[in-house]
DNA sequence: GTGAAGACGTA
DNA sequence: CGTACGTCTTCACA
């Protein structure tokens, strides 16, 4: 990670071209914003949605800050029918098939545009498409660029020199620029050959169906064969195949499509392209509206530097708007008082002390105690987010390595500042302020903000408040990597180029900090920033984390959790150098024969490496017969592959012998890297690893590990569970101890679904696996075979994935036909789990999220999506996200308990890894039973399920001994 | 130097 | 055509 970080800023390169037209299609904008932003957070008290309406806003502001347009109009559609419903029966208008929770928006929409002093035009009978054409041909006509922003590819078909679609992708925000030579290249055909394409293909959003069987590239194919639509008409009859056939029974709808999806461009408007100028916004207007909406300031002073031309938004910043409009935290910097004794930081703390008020009820919240069964999860932070002390700590968080260059703390809008290195009274000082108040403080990242104080003898117990868990617990597919990144995403705060932090300061938590790190003892105006930040972030989390009942996670689970980790981050792992390094050189050697050998079979010393090099030489010089493609089409040379491939070359010397030594070569070369990458983790200091645990990572709620990932490390087979063997007791322990849940996820399918066959299987305490597929194919116990088990056994994971019965017969090796029979049976004895993963599935799609156990939750908008791929993506992720979500909420509250438990009694033994379902302790001499009494107990009784949880460990003289 | 692609390690 | 991750190497690009 490199410390001078600067921020993107998306320039639009076409100098010479001049400010364009830029086009809005409205209801494509709107329906995009409505399903990308949840309607929990954009809801007035009176319930009026108003997504559609920021996320508009939001997207087009951005649009026009990028392009800069001298002349700009939305295109909408008008209610009711057009001349193509009477051509085509079923077709849709997309306004009437959109959802009420939207259509109530897009007058408000439009009262905003009108606000804004922007033109939208609608026009009955006519589709806002119908608009954009008319306006794009225009355009054309008096020499405008124009740009058409619409996520409809019914608009490809304006594209010219002079015409762009501005397309939206995955993300809104990277806008494809389609061209002639865009379109060309990703359909084969020009834009206006695109209707002919579209119209063959048909339009499933639309309700409008193409030839059955036939997509894009057949489209194409035919289009580039006959030159348009009306010649493949003609020559249907010469088209052979399946493909053929289809076309010529739907050659009706086709012509019907062609009509249909062609664009009117010369509707009459009453309007001149010169005339859809725009830059004065109605402020008074804008300030009715956003009241109503209960919009904030910031959205918009964002509205107004996009749309109000010369006049600055800070002018127009509202007077009267302040009285009611409490919700506006402000993001300027406090003032800062820096401070180097005792006396000061005494005197500073008490004379703003007053600034701070946190309720004693929200204060004492203590996780001691604390029933992890939920009984009572409904605690609240309130509004004492908005006055709490604000801490934060700046330098280097690397655990192991860690220092820090500043601490400060924020009430009111004041903060104080204190420098490292800190004399022993004001550490004293600052211990007592922590120690008192750290109930009544909000941070962000409370883990990073640990090491940064442990790095100047420091440290604070669990804060009220973390900005950083919250973002995470609020919308857990977000990542930002630093403060920065939070502040533009959920305060649309973008720090503007001149106030970057200086070369070698750094960020807050997350990257490195040069040594010459500026010290003149001024506080740096970024990290006073830092702190208002922190602020606004805890202002906008703060209700949204009451309001989903997640106060509780946080506090009783996050906050906790990340006292544990930076402890074994803190700790980390020991390593015996002079294993691992043999181990290593071992790999090394194997990985060496293993590559001459392959040399020699090839004839040349190609580059094993080499995907690319590979294809070359197995599917071109060898002319092997390639299994599988990969995304990109190129012929994949994965492990998978090669086996087919390794299998099927018996006859073919050369090929056999190369493909041998590949393998060989793949997995030993994959082990000696792996070591590698631990070898160079090693910190000299203490030789140990120190991992660092995300916490805000995976969405589901699960850890990761990185910087090295000590969660894969190989265990799958001999050779790279030998690695394991390297992690050994350190200095003054004895042992290590594993202790792992077996089943954890199939335990909570269990439990939730109620599924009365599968709780049985649990409590029986049997061989699970066994048992069940005797459940299954209603056999004793004792003459299930080892297929029948294993195949049992991969149906049972697989169900936590959404997986197919196509990819069960594939890794099971068996026919499809056999897989689907599996299925059936598996669910006709369990039938509750079947019915219990489609209500997954299915309250997602009601709700927009799923729930874990302890109400964690994940949002799923792909739901919707009209790709199938995308929406089937969607429904596993569904599927599995409060299963796997649960799973971690259970560990998280067993690293807990197991932790306190250690504490409490006294022990020097201590947690030092967790690998999802595993912990991994660190065994002090003497403390082994009481020890595996202890984490066992944690890990068993964690939460109260209706089927046991089954831990078992095992302790040896490294981790690979300590396995069970 | 940066980013994508491909591969592969774990639960 | 199975979820969730992180890291390495190569290769094409700036």
């Amino acid at each position: 990670m490199s410390a001078d970080r600067s921020l993107t800023v998306q320039h639009n390169v076409e100098p010479s071209t001049p400010p364009p037209l830029l086009v809005g299609d409205g209801h494509s904008l709107a329906f995009r914003a409505f399903f990308a932003l949840p309607v929990d957070n954009f809801s007035t008290e009176a319930g009026q949605a108003t997504n559609a309406v920021w996320g508009f806003a939001s997207m087009l502001a951005q649009v026009v800050d990028a392009e800069k347009p001298d002349h700009l109009a939305v295109a909408f559609d008008v209610k009711g029918g057009t001349f193509r419903n009477e051509m085509l029966p079923q077709y849709k208008g997309t306004r009437d098939a959109a959802p009420e929770e939207l259509l109530t928006q897009l007058p408000l929409i439009q009262r905003m545009l009108t606000a804004l002093g922007i033109r939208y035009i609608e026009k009955p009978g006519y589709e806002g498409d119908d608009v954009i054409a008319t306006l794009a041909t225009m355009g054309d006509h008096d020499g405008y660029h124009t740009l058409v922003l619409s996520g409809d590819r019914d608009a490809f078909q304006l594209i010219d020199d002079n015409v762009t679609v501005l397309y939206p992708g995955h993300h809104f925000k990277d806008l494809k620029h389609m061209t002639p030579q865009a379109v060309v290249d990703k359909y084969k055909v020009t834009p206006a050959q695109y209707p002919d394409l579209a119209a063959l293909r048909g339009e499933t959003a639309d309700n409008i169906p193409g030839v059955p069987g036939v997509g894009d590239g057949f489209a194409a194919k035919w289009i580039n064969q006959f030159g348009s639509l009306d010649a493949i008409c003609e020559h249907a009859d010469e088209i052979g195949g399946k493909k053929g056939e289809a076309l010529r029974a739907s050659i009706d709808q086709v012509k019907l499509n062609r009509k249909v999806n062609a664009l009117v461009r010369d509707v009459d408007l009453g309007v001149e392209v010169k005339d859809l100028t725009f830059g004065n916004v109605d402020t008074d207007a804008l300030d009715k509206l956003f009241k109503e909406l209960e919009f904030g300031g910031r959205t918009r002073t964002r509205m107004l530097k996009t749309f109000n031309n010369g006049v600055s938004a800070a002018q127009t910043e509202p007077g009267a708007d302040t009285a009611d409009d409490e919700s506006v935290v402000s993001l300027d910097p406090p003032e800062a008082t820096v401070i180097d004794s005792p006396e000061a930081f005494d005197a500073w703390i008490a004379a703003h002390r007053a600034a701070v008020h946190v309720p004693d009820d929200v204060a004492d919240f203590t996780v001691a105690g604390t029933d992890y069964q939920g009984a009572d999860r409904h605690t609240v932070c309130g509004d004492a987010v908005n006055h709490a002390w604000t801490v934060a700590a700046w330098g280097d968080v690397r655990p192991g390595r860690a220092t820090m260059q500043s601490l400060a703390i924020c009430a009111g809008d004041e903060a104080t500042v204190i420098n490292a290195p800190i004399d022993e009274t004001l550490r004293g000082a600052v211990q007592t302020f922590l120690d008192g108040e750290h109930k009544r403080a909000i941070v962000h990242g409370y883990k990073e903000f640990l090491h940064l104080l442990g790095a100047a003898g420091l440290d604070m117990d669990l804060p009220m408040f973390d900005t950083k868990l919250a973002g995470y617990l609020a919308e857990p597919d977000f990542h930002a990597d630093s403060l920065a990144q939070a502040a533009e995403h959920f305060l649309d705060f973008h720090a503007d180029e001149s106030a970057e932090p200086e070369q070698g300061t750094l960020d807050f938590a997350d990257e490195t900090v040069e040594p010459d790190a500026a010290d003149d003892g001024q506080p740096d105006e970024s990290r006073l920033r830092d702190l208002s930040i922190i602020r606004g972030l805890a202002h906008l989390l703060g209700p949204i984390i009451d309001e989903r009942e997640q106060c509780w996670l946080m506090r009783a689970v996050e906050l906790p959790v990340s006292r544990v980790l930076h402890g074994m981050e803190h700790t980390g792992a020991a390593v015996d150098l002079g294993r691992i390094t043999g181990i290593r050189d071992q790999f090394a050697a194997d990985a060496g024969m293993a590559q001459n050998m392959a040399w020699q079979f090839a004839g040349s010393q190609i580059n094993l490496q080499s995907p690319k090099q590979l294809q070359k030489v197995l599917f071109e010089d060898m002319g092997l017969k390639p299994t599988k493609r990969t995304k990109t089409g190129s012929y994949t040379t994965n492990a998978a592959a090669l086996q087919t491939l390794y299998l099927k070359s018996i006859d073919n010397e050369q090929a056999n012998g190369f493909l041998g030594a590949l393998l060989k070569h793949r997995e030993t070369n994959k082990l000696k890297q792996i070591v590698q990458t631990l070898i160079d983790a090693v910190n000299r200091k203490d030789t140990r690893i120190h991992t660092t645990y995300e916490q805000t990572v995976a969405a589901t709620g699960r850890l990761s590990s990185t910087d090295p990932n000590l969660q894969n490390i190989p265990n799958r087979n001999a050779a790279g569970r030998e690695i394991r063997s390297a992690f050994v007791p350190g200095e003054g322990y004895e042992s290590l101890m594993s202790c792992d849940y077996s089943q954890v996820e199939l335990r909570i399918m269990a439990d939730l679904s109620g599924d009365e066959a599968l709780i049985e299987a649990f409590r029986s305490g049997a061989d699970f696996h066994k048992y069940v597929a005797s459940m299954v194919y209603k056999v004793p116990v004792d003459e299930i075979t080892g297929d029948q088990r294993s195949h049992v056994k991969a149906m049972s994971y697989g169900l936590a994935y959404g997986l197919s019965t196509y990819g069960l017969a594939q890794q099971l090796g068996i026919a499809p036909r056999e897989a689907e029979a599996l299925k059936n049976r598996y669910f006709d004895t369990f039938g509750k789990v079947h019915d219990y993963l489609e209500s997954l599935v299915a309250s997602a799609r009601k709700d927009g999220y799923t729930e874990t156990i302890f109400g964690r939750r994940r949002y799923f908008p792909a739901l919707r999506s009209t790709n199938r791929v995308a929406r089937e993506a969607a429904e596993r992720a569904a599927l599995n996200a409060p299963i796997q979500g649960s799973a971690a909420d259970i560990m998280k509250i067993a690293m807990i308990r197991a932790d306190q438990a250690l504490r409490e009694a006294g022990v020097k033994s201590r947690i030092i890894l967790q690998i999802h379902d595993e912990l991994v302790v660190e065994i002090a001499p003497g403390e082994s039973e009481q020890v595996t009494a202890l984490v066992s107990d944690a890990m068993e009784h964690a939460v109260h399920l209706a089927v046991p949880l089954d831990v078992s460990c095992g302790i040896g003289a490294d981790w690979q001994l300590a396995a069970h």
